[in-house]
DNA sequence: ATTTGAATTACACGATCGTATAACAAGGGG
DNA sequence: CCCCTTGTTATACGATCGTGTAATTCAAAT
């Protein structure tokens, strides 16, 4: 009868994906309040009600969106791991380095963080996903620190960790709120100096080893 | 004619005062899109109408609160330079754990914090506020640092307060998003010891003797 | 080629949003 | 004691919110 708007069916993890993204960009754009349901819809390029046709309220899209993030940022992270150097000291301190920088270390990736912080202070579900993340990169961390060539106890490792996290939480935090404050590779360069003061270590020294090596 | 509530004219420093407040709780429970006009209005015991007298518009209003918030967290963490000890070690070790222990760290605040954070990476006022707290108290700290008994250059001390900075900063977050995970005292501890190991200055033992002098 | 299941659009609903404007009343100055 | 400024309430407006439901149309199976 009247002209209704033409369509492609997809796949359920495209669709999801799709709505996902749209939701975290448009969150990161104009805060939390941006992500209406219509506006979300509009920027997948669907109608709003496909919505509640792959999440059944939009509380479960946000808690979704939430996950996503969260895995983006700590395989973010994580990803230097992967083929970084061997040595245990030049592996913290790449990881560290990767941390503090970019992609980790971006403007948008704050706000969308800080964006859902209330969701997480008062929503279980996505309390969960935090804590499991913060803890999960907390011990990638204390697992570096413990590989490396010196004598810690077990509470000294704990501690340890806990003020290394600290440092790249602050810096990631400073970093990208402020990015224009800082020079070019300063906060890298404070971090690894910090890191290392705090572990007796000179960070440093094996970042410009390896990254030599490299070459 | 008909029965119209009752009021009482209060002074516009009161009346702003109890809107600011009342947006603030409201951030706090339920996220920025709790804080509506109408619902400010009636946290404050009046009808929204007034809130337009006293503020051109919400983002107006928006600002006011933010800038309530920061001022109340510097100060919480500068009261103790105030009666604090002379020493300088321990200026800087009171300082720091002022600034990693309550009020400062608590879920309220950095739920506040973070429910802004939009607004500071998006609206020109709200940033310039955000940049002259951060400064301010980077600078504070700074000049603590400054005062130790040790020598350091210009752009190490820099190196140093922001470095130092960090460690508060990210504790801060931790302490504040997850304060189940840690033990009583662990964070002031963990603090103390990492700026104290950036500074390679005793700032635990500083603390401890001048914690016995006040007794 | 036809049927069929479900992915997708379309539309309606009541609630609530921020803002604007007019009517009222409180309380100090004459 | 009354007036007059203005702090305050009351009400309306159009826009937009999240959700629920019915109608459609795509694409795979028969």
């Amino acid at each position: 009868m009247t002209d209704r708007r033409p369509y492609r069916r997809e796949t359920e993890e495209r669709r999801r994906d799709d709505l996902i993204t749209a939701a975290l960009d448009l969150v990161s754009e104009g805060g939390p309040q941006a992500a209406t349901v219509r506006a979300i819809a509009q920027r997948a390029g669907v109608t709003s009600g496909l919505i509640r046709h792959y999440f059944s309220t939009k509380e479960d899209l946000t808690r979704a969106a939430y996950r996503r993030l969260m895995d983006r940022m700590t395989a973010d992270s994580a990803i230097v791991l992967q083929d970084g150097p061997g040595d245990p000291v030049a592996r913290l301190a790449w990881f560290v380095a990767a941390s503090i920088s970019p992609p980790v270390v971006d403007p948008v990736a704050v706000g969308l963080w800080a964006g859902f912080l209330h969701g997480v202070q008062h929503d279980a579900a996505m309390r969960e996903v935090h804590i499991a993340t913060y803890l999960g990169f907390r011990d990638v961390l204390q697992s570096l620190i413990a590989a490396l060539p010196r004598p810690a106890s077990s509470t000294q490792l704990r501690a340890d960790a806990i003020a290394c996290n600290a440092i790249i939480d602050g810096l990631w935090l400073e970093g990208s709120v402020l990015p224009e404050t800082f020079a070019p590779d300063e906060i890298v360069n404070i971090g690894l100096a910090a890191v290392g003061a705090i572990l007796k270590t000179d960070l440093a020294a094996a970042m410009a080893a390896t990254k030599r090596d490299i070459r």
